[in-house]
DNA sequence: CAACAGTTAGC
DNA sequence: GCTAAC
DNA sequence: GTTG
Protein backbone atom coordinates (compact mmCIF):
# COMPACT_ATOMS: atom_id res chain seq x y z
CA UNK A 1 0.00 0.00 0.00
CA UNK A 2 3.03 2.25 0.88
CA UNK A 3 3.19 4.57 -1.81
CA UNK A 4 6.57 4.18 -3.63
CA UNK A 5 9.56 6.74 -4.68
CA UNK A 6 10.04 6.75 -8.17
CA UNK A 7 7.02 5.67 -9.26
CA UNK A 8 6.38 5.66 -12.91
CA UNK A 9 3.26 8.21 -12.62
CA UNK A 10 5.58 10.51 -10.43
CA UNK A 11 4.28 14.62 -10.66
CA UNK A 12 1.41 13.28 -12.62
CA UNK A 13 -1.67 14.72 -11.93
CA UNK A 14 -4.42 12.13 -13.14
CA UNK A 15 -8.33 12.84 -13.15
CA UNK A 16 -10.40 10.03 -14.22
CA UNK A 17 -13.85 11.25 -16.13
CA UNK A 18 -16.67 8.91 -14.61
CA UNK A 19 -18.34 8.65 -18.05
CA UNK A 20 -19.06 4.68 -19.24
CA UNK A 21 -16.52 3.61 -16.54
CA UNK A 22 -17.26 0.74 -14.44
CA UNK A 23 -17.28 1.14 -10.25
CA UNK A 24 -14.96 -1.51 -10.31
CA UNK A 25 -12.11 -0.31 -12.96
CA UNK A 26 -12.70 3.10 -11.10
CA UNK A 27 -11.85 1.52 -7.99
CA UNK A 28 -8.79 0.13 -8.64
CA UNK A 29 -7.08 3.07 -10.86
CA UNK A 30 -8.06 4.91 -7.80
CA UNK A 31 -5.81 2.60 -5.95
CA UNK A 32 -3.11 2.20 -8.45
CA UNK A 33 -2.43 5.84 -9.16
CA UNK A 34 -1.33 7.15 -5.75
CA UNK A 35 0.31 4.02 -4.93
CA UNK A 36 2.60 4.42 -8.24
CA UNK A 37 3.20 8.24 -7.71
CA UNK A 38 0.45 10.06 -9.65
CA UNK A 39 -1.82 12.27 -7.94
CA UNK A 40 -5.55 11.84 -8.22
CA UNK A 41 -7.49 15.06 -9.02
CA UNK A 42 -11.18 15.00 -8.72
CA UNK A 43 -11.98 18.08 -10.19
CA UNK A 44 -10.91 19.70 -13.57
CA UNK A 45 -8.93 22.59 -12.83
CA UNK A 46 -8.94 25.86 -15.07
CA UNK A 47 -5.15 25.40 -15.17
CA UNK A 48 -2.03 23.67 -14.88
CA UNK A 49 -0.91 20.41 -16.44
CA UNK A 50 -3.26 17.29 -16.23
CA UNK A 51 -4.21 14.88 -17.91
CA UNK A 52 -7.72 13.45 -18.20
CA UNK A 53 -8.49 9.88 -18.50
CA UNK A 54 -11.73 9.10 -20.52
CA UNK A 55 -12.86 5.37 -20.35
CA UNK A 56 -12.03 4.05 -24.42
CA UNK A 57 -12.52 0.86 -24.07
CA UNK A 58 -16.21 -0.80 -25.58
CA UNK A 59 -17.29 3.24 -26.61
CA UNK A 60 -18.68 4.43 -29.57
CA UNK A 61 -16.24 6.84 -31.07
CA UNK A 62 -18.42 9.37 -31.52
CA UNK A 63 -19.48 9.24 -27.93
CA UNK A 64 -15.87 9.51 -27.31
CA UNK A 65 -15.12 12.28 -29.33
CA UNK A 66 -18.51 14.29 -28.06
CA UNK A 67 -17.38 13.65 -24.38
CA UNK A 68 -14.11 15.14 -25.37
CA UNK A 69 -14.96 18.27 -27.21
CA UNK A 70 -17.84 18.80 -24.09
CA UNK A 71 -15.06 18.74 -21.69
CA UNK A 72 -13.19 21.08 -23.42
CA UNK A 73 -15.74 23.69 -23.29
CA UNK A 74 -16.97 23.37 -20.08
CA UNK A 75 -13.34 22.79 -18.72
CA UNK A 76 -11.27 24.99 -20.98
CA UNK A 77 -7.78 24.56 -19.95
CA UNK A 78 -4.85 24.58 -22.63
CA UNK A 79 -2.36 22.29 -20.67
CA UNK A 80 -5.18 19.28 -20.15
CA UNK A 81 -4.11 16.22 -22.21
CA UNK A 82 -7.34 13.61 -23.08
CA UNK A 83 -6.07 9.94 -22.94
CA UNK A 84 -7.88 7.13 -23.39
CA UNK A 85 -7.99 4.91 -20.13
CA UNK A 86 -6.21 2.59 -22.15
CA UNK A 87 -2.88 3.83 -21.81
CA UNK A 88 -3.29 3.97 -17.42
CA UNK A 89 -4.13 0.19 -18.17
CA UNK A 90 -0.88 -0.37 -20.91
CA UNK A 91 1.23 1.51 -17.83
CA UNK A 92 -0.09 -0.88 -15.19
CA UNK A 93 0.59 -3.28 -16.96
CA UNK A 94 3.70 -2.78 -18.40
CA UNK A 95 5.11 -1.20 -15.01
CA UNK A 96 6.28 2.31 -16.66
CA UNK A 97 4.96 5.34 -18.00
CA UNK A 98 4.05 4.72 -21.60
CA UNK A 99 4.33 7.07 -24.36
CA UNK A 100 1.19 9.04 -25.30
CA UNK A 101 0.98 8.57 -28.98
CA UNK A 102 -2.02 6.66 -30.20
CA UNK A 103 -3.83 6.83 -26.62
CA UNK A 104 -4.18 10.51 -26.70
CA UNK A 105 -7.73 11.96 -27.42
CA UNK A 106 -7.70 15.33 -29.65
CA UNK A 107 -10.73 17.58 -29.58
CA UNK A 108 -12.27 17.87 -32.84
CA UNK A 109 -15.10 19.36 -34.49
CA UNK A 110 -18.22 17.29 -35.50
CA UNK A 111 -18.12 16.77 -39.21
CA UNK A 112 -20.46 17.98 -41.17
CA UNK A 113 -22.37 14.68 -42.25
CA UNK A 114 -22.36 13.95 -38.32
CA UNK A 115 -24.39 16.81 -37.76
CA UNK A 116 -27.99 16.90 -36.57
CA UNK A 117 -29.25 17.93 -40.33
CA UNK A 118 -27.74 14.79 -41.00
CA UNK A 119 -28.64 12.62 -38.92
CA UNK A 120 -32.27 13.94 -39.69
CA UNK A 121 -32.72 13.43 -43.28
CA UNK A 122 -30.71 9.96 -42.44
CA UNK A 123 -33.52 9.35 -40.07
CA UNK A 124 -36.06 10.30 -42.68
CA UNK A 125 -34.71 7.67 -44.69
CA UNK A 126 -35.07 5.07 -42.11
CA UNK A 127 -38.13 6.41 -40.26
CA UNK A 128 -37.19 3.31 -37.24
CA UNK A 129 -38.87 4.52 -34.45
CA UNK A 130 -36.24 4.91 -30.69
CA UNK A 131 -36.25 3.63 -27.46
CA UNK A 132 -38.71 5.48 -26.27
CA UNK A 133 -41.21 5.75 -29.11
CA UNK A 134 -41.61 2.17 -28.76
CA UNK A 135 -41.90 2.17 -24.99
CA UNK A 136 -44.01 5.26 -24.22
CA UNK A 137 -47.20 3.54 -23.75
CA UNK A 138 -45.78 1.31 -21.08
CA UNK A 139 -45.00 4.31 -18.78
CA UNK A 140 -47.55 5.07 -16.24
CA UNK A 141 -48.17 8.34 -16.82
CA UNK A 142 -48.96 6.89 -20.56
CA UNK A 143 -52.19 5.38 -18.90
CA UNK A 144 -54.95 6.24 -16.97
CA UNK A 145 -55.18 5.08 -13.68
CA UNK A 146 -57.66 2.48 -13.16
CA UNK A 147 -59.98 3.44 -10.90
CA UNK A 148 -59.69 1.18 -7.95
CA UNK A 149 -58.92 -2.31 -9.06
CA UNK A 150 -57.55 -2.41 -6.18
CA UNK A 151 -59.87 -3.54 -4.11
CA UNK A 152 -61.54 -5.69 -5.96
CA UNK A 153 -59.02 -7.05 -8.62
CA UNK A 154 -58.78 -10.85 -9.22
CA UNK A 155 -55.32 -11.61 -7.52
CA UNK A 156 -55.75 -9.61 -4.48
CA UNK A 157 -54.56 -12.58 -2.81
CA UNK A 158 -51.37 -12.22 -4.98
CA UNK A 159 -51.03 -8.86 -4.04
CA UNK A 160 -51.69 -8.60 -0.49
CA UNK A 161 -49.36 -11.30 0.29
CA UNK A 162 -46.34 -9.32 -2.17
CA UNK A 163 -47.44 -5.58 -0.71
CA UNK A 164 -46.39 -7.39 3.02
CA UNK A 165 -43.01 -7.64 1.53
CA UNK A 166 -42.60 -5.08 -0.26
CA UNK A 167 -43.32 -2.92 3.08
CA UNK A 168 -41.06 -4.62 4.90
CA UNK A 169 -37.99 -4.40 2.48
CA UNK A 170 -39.22 -0.81 2.81
CA UNK A 171 -39.15 -0.13 6.12
CA UNK A 172 -35.82 -2.23 6.35
CA UNK A 173 -34.04 0.39 4.10
CA UNK A 174 -34.15 -1.61 0.82
CA UNK A 175 -35.74 0.75 -1.00
CA UNK A 176 -34.68 -0.67 -4.46
CA UNK A 177 -36.03 -4.44 -3.62
CA UNK A 178 -39.59 -2.27 -2.24
CA UNK A 179 -39.65 -0.61 -5.50
CA UNK A 180 -39.58 -3.54 -7.57
CA UNK A 181 -42.63 -5.21 -5.40
CA UNK A 182 -44.19 -1.78 -5.90
CA UNK A 183 -43.64 -1.96 -9.88
CA UNK A 184 -44.86 -5.74 -9.69
CA UNK A 185 -47.98 -5.80 -7.77
CA UNK A 186 -49.07 -2.41 -10.02
CA UNK A 187 -49.06 -4.84 -13.04
CA UNK A 188 -50.38 -7.54 -11.23
CA UNK A 189 -53.25 -5.05 -9.86
CA UNK A 190 -53.80 -4.26 -13.75
CA UNK A 191 -54.27 -7.91 -14.67
CA UNK A 192 -57.49 -8.77 -15.89
CA UNK A 193 -57.60 -12.07 -15.17
CA UNK A 194 -56.73 -14.83 -12.63
CA UNK A 195 -52.87 -15.56 -13.12
CA UNK A 196 -53.21 -19.44 -13.28
CA UNK A 197 -49.42 -20.34 -13.99
CA UNK A 198 -45.80 -19.22 -13.95
CA UNK A 199 -45.09 -18.14 -17.14
CA UNK A 200 -48.42 -16.16 -17.46
CA UNK A 201 -47.17 -14.62 -14.69
CA UNK A 202 -43.55 -13.66 -15.84
CA UNK A 203 -45.17 -12.41 -18.96
CA UNK A 204 -46.36 -8.91 -17.16
CA UNK A 205 -44.28 -6.28 -17.35
CA UNK A 206 -42.06 -6.17 -14.33
CA UNK A 207 -42.49 -9.50 -12.80
CA UNK A 208 -39.15 -11.69 -13.45
CA UNK A 209 -38.73 -15.08 -12.45
CA UNK A 210 -38.44 -14.62 -8.87
CA UNK A 211 -41.16 -12.99 -8.58
CA UNK A 212 -43.11 -15.43 -11.02
CA UNK A 213 -42.36 -18.56 -8.27
CA UNK A 214 -43.24 -16.45 -5.44
CA UNK A 215 -46.72 -15.64 -7.73
CA UNK A 216 -47.21 -19.16 -8.03
CA UNK A 217 -46.20 -19.90 -4.16
CA UNK A 218 -48.95 -18.10 -3.33
CA UNK A 219 -51.55 -19.75 -5.67
CA UNK A 220 -50.72 -22.96 -4.81
CA UNK A 221 -50.48 -22.46 -0.76
CA UNK A 222 -52.75 -19.12 -0.19
CA UNK A 223 -49.84 -17.94 1.37
CA UNK A 224 -45.81 -17.19 0.66
CA UNK A 225 -43.15 -18.83 2.93
CA UNK A 226 -40.90 -15.90 2.80
CA UNK A 227 -43.45 -13.26 4.41
CA UNK A 228 -43.84 -15.38 7.40
CA UNK A 229 -39.67 -15.35 7.50
CA UNK A 230 -38.98 -11.56 6.80
CA UNK A 231 -42.44 -10.26 8.81
CA UNK A 232 -43.37 -12.32 11.69
CA UNK A 233 -40.36 -11.63 13.91
CA UNK A 234 -40.14 -8.84 16.68
CA UNK A 235 -37.86 -6.92 14.60
CA UNK A 236 -40.14 -5.77 11.79
CA UNK A 237 -43.04 -6.10 13.59
CA UNK A 238 -41.28 -2.88 15.57
CA UNK A 239 -39.42 -1.40 12.46
CA UNK A 240 -42.84 -1.24 11.16
CA UNK A 241 -44.24 0.78 13.69
CA UNK A 242 -41.35 3.10 14.60
CA UNK A 243 -41.33 3.55 10.14
CA UNK A 244 -44.96 5.58 11.05
CA UNK A 245 -43.55 7.58 13.12
CA UNK A 246 -42.72 11.32 10.71
CA UNK A 247 -39.86 12.38 10.90
CA UNK A 248 -38.44 8.82 11.18
CA UNK A 249 -37.41 6.69 8.92
CA UNK A 250 -35.74 3.39 7.98
CA UNK A 251 -32.60 4.19 9.35
CA UNK A 252 -33.59 5.54 12.43
CA UNK A 253 -36.36 3.05 13.26
CA UNK A 254 -33.18 0.37 13.34
CA UNK A 255 -31.14 3.03 15.53
CA UNK A 256 -34.57 3.46 17.91
CA UNK A 257 -34.45 -1.23 18.19
CA UNK A 258 -31.19 -1.40 18.41
CA UNK A 259 -30.87 0.70 21.34
CA UNK A 260 -33.33 -1.00 23.19
CA UNK A 261 -36.66 0.66 22.07
CA UNK A 262 -39.62 -1.67 21.55
CA UNK A 263 -42.36 0.87 22.09
CA UNK A 264 -43.69 4.49 21.57
CA UNK A 265 -43.23 4.82 25.16
CA UNK A 266 -39.64 4.03 24.93
CA UNK A 267 -39.18 7.03 22.13
CA UNK A 268 -41.09 9.24 24.26
CA UNK A 269 -38.51 8.73 26.89
CA UNK A 270 -35.63 9.25 24.56
CA UNK A 271 -34.03 12.70 24.65
CA UNK A 272 -32.16 12.62 21.26
CA UNK A 273 -35.47 13.11 19.34
CA UNK A 274 -35.13 16.00 16.67
CA UNK A 275 -38.16 18.13 16.39
CA UNK A 276 -40.20 16.60 13.39
CA UNK A 277 -39.78 13.76 15.31
CA UNK A 278 -41.37 14.88 18.76
CA UNK A 279 -44.26 16.33 16.76
CA UNK A 280 -44.68 12.82 14.87
CA UNK A 281 -45.23 11.37 18.39
CA UNK A 282 -47.42 13.65 19.96
CA UNK A 283 -49.57 13.25 17.30
CA UNK A 284 -48.99 9.56 16.19
CA UNK A 285 -52.93 8.23 15.80
CA UNK A 286 -54.22 11.73 14.29
CA UNK A 287 -51.29 11.63 11.83
CA UNK A 288 -51.86 8.05 11.11
CA UNK A 289 -55.60 8.38 10.08
CA UNK A 290 -56.98 9.91 6.74
CA UNK A 291 -59.30 11.95 6.71
CA UNK A 292 -62.90 12.23 4.45
CA UNK A 293 -62.64 14.47 1.46
CA UNK A 294 -64.87 16.67 3.19
CA UNK A 295 -63.33 17.66 5.45
CA UNK A 296 -60.52 19.02 3.32
CA UNK A 297 -63.17 20.43 1.41
CA UNK A 298 -64.03 22.95 4.87
CA UNK A 299 -59.96 23.23 5.09
CA UNK A 300 -59.54 24.68 1.87
CA UNK A 301 -62.66 26.92 2.34
CA UNK A 302 -60.93 28.16 5.18
CA UNK A 303 -57.40 28.45 3.98
CA UNK A 304 -58.85 30.31 0.51
CA UNK A 305 -60.92 32.57 2.48
CA UNK A 306 -58.14 33.80 4.34
CA UNK A 307 -55.56 34.01 1.27
CA UNK A 308 -57.79 36.04 -0.69
CA UNK A 309 -58.10 38.75 2.73
CA UNK A 310 -54.28 39.20 2.18
CA UNK A 311 -54.59 39.50 -1.69
CA UNK A 312 -57.58 38.74 -3.69
CA UNK A 313 -55.72 38.46 -6.64
CA UNK A 314 -53.93 34.84 -5.36
CA UNK A 315 -54.98 31.73 -7.04
CA UNK A 316 -55.64 29.03 -4.62
CA UNK A 317 -55.63 25.77 -6.02
CA UNK A 318 -56.24 22.06 -3.67
CA UNK A 319 -53.45 19.62 -4.91
CA UNK A 320 -52.35 16.27 -3.87
CA UNK A 321 -55.42 13.39 -2.93
CA UNK A 322 -58.17 16.02 -3.14
CA UNK A 323 -57.03 17.24 -6.44
CA UNK A 324 -57.36 13.77 -7.75
CA UNK A 325 -60.86 13.27 -6.38
CA UNK A 326 -60.05 10.23 -3.57
CA UNK A 327 -62.77 9.62 -1.29
CA UNK A 328 -60.05 10.27 2.05
CA UNK A 329 -57.25 12.69 1.73
CA UNK A 330 -53.74 11.78 4.06
CA UNK A 331 -53.35 15.57 4.32
CA UNK A 332 -54.80 18.48 2.30
CA UNK A 333 -52.34 19.70 0.28
CA UNK A 334 -52.58 23.79 -1.25
CA UNK A 335 -50.51 25.85 -3.92
CA UNK A 336 -50.77 29.11 -3.84
CA UNK A 337 -49.53 31.85 -6.76
CA UNK A 338 -49.62 35.42 -7.94
CA UNK A 339 -51.35 35.84 -11.92
CA UNK A 340 -48.92 38.64 -12.45
CA UNK A 341 -49.34 39.53 -16.00
CA UNK A 342 -46.93 43.01 -16.01
CA UNK A 343 -43.92 44.08 -14.40
CA UNK A 344 -45.03 46.22 -11.01
CA UNK A 345 -43.36 49.02 -10.95
CA UNK A 346 -44.31 49.71 -7.46
CA UNK A 347 -41.90 46.65 -6.39
CA UNK A 348 -38.69 46.15 -6.39
CA UNK A 349 -36.99 44.13 -9.89
CA UNK A 350 -36.12 41.40 -7.46
CA UNK A 351 -39.59 40.42 -6.30
CA UNK A 352 -40.84 40.60 -10.00
CA UNK A 353 -38.53 38.94 -10.68
CA UNK A 354 -40.17 36.09 -8.64
CA UNK A 355 -43.07 36.99 -9.22
CA UNK A 356 -42.23 36.11 -12.72
CA UNK A 357 -41.01 32.94 -11.78
CA UNK A 358 -44.25 31.81 -10.41
CA UNK A 359 -46.16 32.60 -12.52
CA UNK A 360 -43.71 30.52 -15.28
CA UNK A 361 -43.29 27.80 -12.90
CA UNK A 362 -47.32 27.32 -11.92
CA UNK A 363 -47.80 24.23 -14.18
CA UNK A 364 -44.92 22.49 -13.47
CA UNK A 365 -45.58 22.80 -10.07
CA UNK A 366 -49.54 22.11 -9.94
CA UNK A 367 -48.17 19.04 -12.07
CA UNK A 368 -45.80 17.97 -9.18
CA UNK A 369 -47.95 18.86 -6.46
CA UNK A 370 -50.96 16.74 -8.19
CA UNK A 371 -49.09 13.75 -8.30
CA UNK A 372 -49.48 10.93 -7.39
CA UNK A 373 -46.00 10.31 -6.36
CA UNK A 374 -45.87 7.22 -8.85
CA UNK A 375 -47.37 9.21 -11.70
CA UNK A 376 -44.67 12.03 -11.18
CA UNK A 377 -41.49 9.49 -10.90
CA UNK A 378 -42.97 7.87 -14.15
CA UNK A 379 -43.51 11.20 -15.71
CA UNK A 380 -40.21 12.05 -14.61
CA UNK A 381 -38.31 9.08 -15.64
CA UNK A 382 -39.83 9.35 -18.99
CA UNK A 383 -38.42 12.83 -19.25
CA UNK A 384 -34.93 11.50 -18.70
CA UNK A 385 -35.31 8.89 -21.36
CA UNK A 386 -36.20 11.72 -23.91
CA UNK A 387 -32.80 13.91 -22.63
CA UNK A 388 -34.64 15.91 -20.93
CA UNK A 389 -35.52 16.68 -17.13
CA UNK A 390 -39.12 17.67 -15.32
CA UNK A 391 -38.69 18.90 -11.50
CA UNK A 392 -41.83 20.94 -10.10
CA UNK A 393 -39.90 24.53 -11.47
CA UNK A 394 -39.39 23.40 -15.04
CA UNK A 395 -39.43 21.18 -18.05
CA UNK A 396 -35.74 20.84 -19.10
CA UNK A 397 -34.65 19.83 -22.92
CA UNK A 398 -31.21 19.01 -24.08
CA UNK A 399 -29.96 17.68 -20.92
CA UNK A 400 -26.41 15.61 -20.80
CA UNK A 401 -26.17 13.22 -18.77
CA UNK A 402 -22.94 11.27 -17.60
CA UNK A 403 -23.73 8.65 -15.10
CA UNK A 404 -26.92 10.05 -13.99
CA UNK A 405 -24.93 13.43 -13.43
CA UNK A 406 -26.26 16.47 -15.13
CA UNK A 407 -23.41 17.49 -17.38
CA UNK A 408 -25.33 20.01 -19.37
CA UNK A 409 -27.92 21.37 -17.45
CA UNK A 410 -29.92 22.53 -20.88
CA UNK A 411 -33.02 24.91 -21.85
CA UNK A 412 -36.48 25.54 -20.16
CA UNK A 413 -39.35 24.62 -22.36
CA UNK A 414 -42.08 26.96 -21.67
CA UNK A 415 -45.14 25.00 -20.09
CA UNK A 416 -48.05 27.50 -19.68
CA UNK A 417 -50.14 24.91 -19.02
CA UNK A 418 -50.50 21.32 -17.64
CA UNK A 419 -51.86 20.10 -21.23
CA UNK A 420 -48.28 21.51 -22.10
CA UNK A 421 -46.39 19.63 -19.96
CA UNK A 422 -48.04 16.43 -21.80
CA UNK A 423 -47.43 17.72 -25.48
CA UNK A 424 -44.21 18.57 -24.56
CA UNK A 425 -43.47 14.91 -23.80
CA UNK A 426 -45.67 13.84 -26.51
CA UNK A 427 -48.15 11.83 -23.95
CA UNK A 428 -52.07 12.08 -23.87
CA UNK A 429 -53.52 14.66 -21.46
CA UNK A 430 -54.43 12.73 -18.04
CA UNK A 431 -56.63 14.55 -15.71
CA UNK A 432 -55.88 14.88 -11.82
CA UNK A 433 -58.30 11.85 -11.71
CA UNK A 434 -56.54 9.73 -14.09
CA UNK A 435 -53.18 10.21 -12.11
CA UNK A 436 -54.50 7.85 -8.90
CA UNK A 437 -51.16 5.57 -9.51
C1' DC B 1 -23.92 -3.73 -13.80
C1' DA B 2 -26.17 0.68 -13.40
C1' DA B 3 -30.46 2.62 -13.07
C1' DC B 4 -34.84 2.93 -10.86
C1' DA B 5 -37.28 11.42 -9.79
C1' DG B 6 -35.96 15.53 -8.33
C1' DT B 7 -36.16 18.64 -5.06
C1' DT B 8 -36.17 21.01 -0.09
C1' DA B 9 -35.13 21.15 4.82
C1' DG B 10 -33.35 19.81 9.56
C1' DC B 11 -29.56 18.42 12.01
C1' DG C 1 -23.46 14.44 4.16
C1' DC C 2 -27.16 11.84 5.93
C1' DT C 3 -31.94 11.37 6.68
C1' DA C 4 -36.62 12.19 5.80
C1' DA C 5 -40.37 14.48 3.54
C1' DC C 6 -43.22 15.95 -0.41
C1' DG D 1 -37.10 -6.70 -7.05
C1' DT D 2 -36.73 -6.05 -12.65
C1' DT D 3 -34.88 -4.09 -16.72
C1' DG D 4 -31.81 -2.85 -20.78
O1 LIG E 1 -42.26 11.32 -2.85
C1 LIG E 1 -43.10 12.17 -3.23
C2 LIG E 1 -44.17 12.57 -2.45
C3 LIG E 1 -45.06 13.47 -2.94
N1 LIG E 1 -44.91 13.99 -4.20
C4 LIG E 1 -45.91 14.94 -4.75
C5 LIG E 1 -47.05 14.16 -5.36
C6 LIG E 1 -48.08 14.16 -4.28
O2 LIG E 1 -49.38 13.98 -4.79
C7 LIG E 1 -47.87 15.53 -3.67
C8 LIG E 1 -48.40 15.65 -2.26
O3 LIG E 1 -47.78 14.70 -1.42
P1 LIG E 1 -48.61 13.83 -0.39
O4 LIG E 1 -47.64 13.03 0.42
O5 LIG E 1 -49.55 14.69 0.38
O6 LIG E 1 -49.40 12.79 -1.32
P2 LIG E 1 -50.91 12.74 -1.75
O7 LIG E 1 -50.93 12.25 -3.15
O8 LIG E 1 -51.61 14.03 -1.50
O9 LIG E 1 -51.56 11.58 -0.85
P3 LIG E 1 -52.15 11.71 0.63
O10 LIG E 1 -53.62 11.54 0.50
O11 LIG E 1 -51.52 10.61 1.39
O12 LIG E 1 -51.77 13.06 1.16
O13 LIG E 1 -46.45 15.73 -3.72
C9 LIG E 1 -43.84 13.62 -4.96
O14 LIG E 1 -43.70 14.08 -6.08
N2 LIG E 1 -42.96 12.71 -4.46
MG1 LIG F 1 -51.57 14.96 0.29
Amino acid sequence: KRRKAGGFFDDLSIHLYPAALSKIRQGIFERQIPQNGGQLVSSLPKSGQILVLIEDNAIEPARLQQIVRDLSQKHPNPEATYLGMSWLSKCLETGQQCLFDEFELKVSEPKPSESNLGKMTKKDEHPKESYVDRNRHKFVCAQSSSDEATSTHPNKLITDELEKLAGAYKNSNDQWRAFGYQKAITSIKNYPKAITNRDEAAALPNVGKKMADKIIEIIEQGSLQKVSEVCNNERMQVLALFNRVWGAGPKTAEQWFLKGHRTLEDLQNDDKLTAHQKVGLRLFHDLDERMQREECTEIYAHVQATALEINPNLEVVACGSYRRGKPTCGDLDILITHPKLDDDLEISSIFNGLLNRLLEERATALMYFTGSAHFNRSMRLLAIKMGMSLSEHALVTDVVRVNKEKANTGTVIPTPTEASVFEALQLPYRAPNERNH
